[in-house]
DNA sequence: GAGTCGTGGCA
DNA sequence: TTGCCAAGACT
């Protein structure tokens, strides 16, 4: 079977299965490129039934190119908060600044032209360049690393076999439709072969895939172990002004939850001594411990924050660099989940799923 | 190439 | 409950 009439089954598949996705155009209709980005910034490494929200929420905050790259930053990582790796926002709100200054508001055609933009990596600029320009490129996610290996039964471990993957989604592009291509990839990933128990009889590609035909579909891709990290331990404290208003900051622009808010806490390290934790306070006074600590989970590393709270008159005033935010205006602050967490397990908060 | 960087859902 | 991991990019 030819490359072409391969990629012809796997359309005509998409044709009749595609997934109707917010982000994604109606068949037949051009797709809008910052739609498109936006929508794939924010799926890396996120579920589809996390993005849904705040795609839509986000789109309607900022409309188009201009508006994202014209919002002041905190605003953006506030729309950002509780998607997680948040120097996507970092980035996207640069790069919607660079195409305003350098492109004239349009973003490039080409993955070379994406590809120099802040938070657009290979597999970006591939998908954007296939799916708003219909340009023949390969878009290689996690979705099609699964699909692929097991198609050509390829042993060699992620993230080795990246370039072979890449050269294999290559031979197979048609020169016509490559936007839906990419987008058909993904849904077969997505929905048919999938991480376990793929629905193979309901494969396009179920003849030709050699990881079936061996009956080990499920042991591709194939990926080195992750090693585990080491807790860390720290403290964290909720101090609650007599008005009804929480003390927080704002974390480093850089690194672990880069420019998102926070209440002051300790350092967190493996060998964290709670004995100590008043000397890590933002003010000196009679701090209550509350028993319970929360537990969060990192990519990297679990952390257990013990949680303090305390109390002060409502005329006290933030220590430097640090502010009072009414409970009420909480939402209004880009807090992490891990933060949201902090404040709830103090009892001062409740929040709904975000 | 390997480490950093979140979160929530699910087996 | 614990472990695994989902449309990756950056250093």
């Amino acid at each position: 079977m030819t490359p072409e009439a391969r990629a012809a089954d796997l359309l005509t598949w998409y044709d009749r299965h595609r997934r109707a996705l917010p982000w994604r155009a109606v068949a037949g209709e051009r797709p809008d490129p910052y739609r498109v980005w936006a929508s794939e910034i924010m799926l890396q490494q996120t579920t589809v039934t996390a993005v849904k929200p705040y795609y839509e929420r986000f789109m309607a905050r900022f409309p188009t190119v201009q508006a994202l790259a014209e919002a002041p930053s905190e605003e953006v990582m506030q729309a950002w908060a509780g998607l997680g790796y948040y120097s996507r926002a970092r980035n996207l709100h640069a790069c919607a600044q660079a195409v305003m200054e350098n492109h004239l508001g349009r973003f490039p055609d080409t993955e070379e032209g994406l590809r120099a933009l802040p938070g657009i990596g290979a597999y970006t600029a591939g998908a954007v360049a296939a799916i708003a320009f219909d340009r023949p490129a390969a878009a290689v996610d996690g979705n099609v690393e699964r699909v692929m290996t097991r198609l050509f039964a390829i042993a060699d471990e992620l993230p080795g076999a990246r370039s072979l993957i890449r050269e294999k989604v290559l031979a197979l592009l048609p020169h016509d439709r490559p936007g839906d291509f990419a987008q058909a990839l993904m849904d077969l990933g997505a929905t048919i072969c999938t991480p376990r128990s793929p629905a193979c009889g309901l494969c396009p590609w179920r003849e030709p895939c050699q990881a079936r035909i061996a009956g080990m579909q499920e042991s591709f891709p194939r990926k080195a172990p992750k090693k585990a990290g080491v807790t860390r331990y720290g403290a964290a404290f909720v101090l609650a002004r007599a008005d009804g208003a929480i003390l927080l900051r704002t974390r480093p622009a850089k690194g672990l939850l880069g420019g998102m808010a926070e209440v002051p806490t300790s350092e967190w390290r493996a060998d964290y001594e709670l004995d100590g934790a008043a000397q890590d306070a933002p003010l000196p006074l009679s701090w209550t411990q509350v028993v319970e600590p929360v537990r969060h989970v990192f990519t990297h590393f679990p952390l257990e924050l013990t949680v303090f709270t305390g109390s002060v008159p409502e005329r006290t005033q933030a220590p430097a660099g640090m502010r009072f935010t009414k409970l009420a205006n909480l939402a209004g602050e880009p807090l992490p989940s891990l933060m949201l967490k902090v404040v709830e397990r103090a009892g001062l908060y409740s929040s709904k799923t975000r």
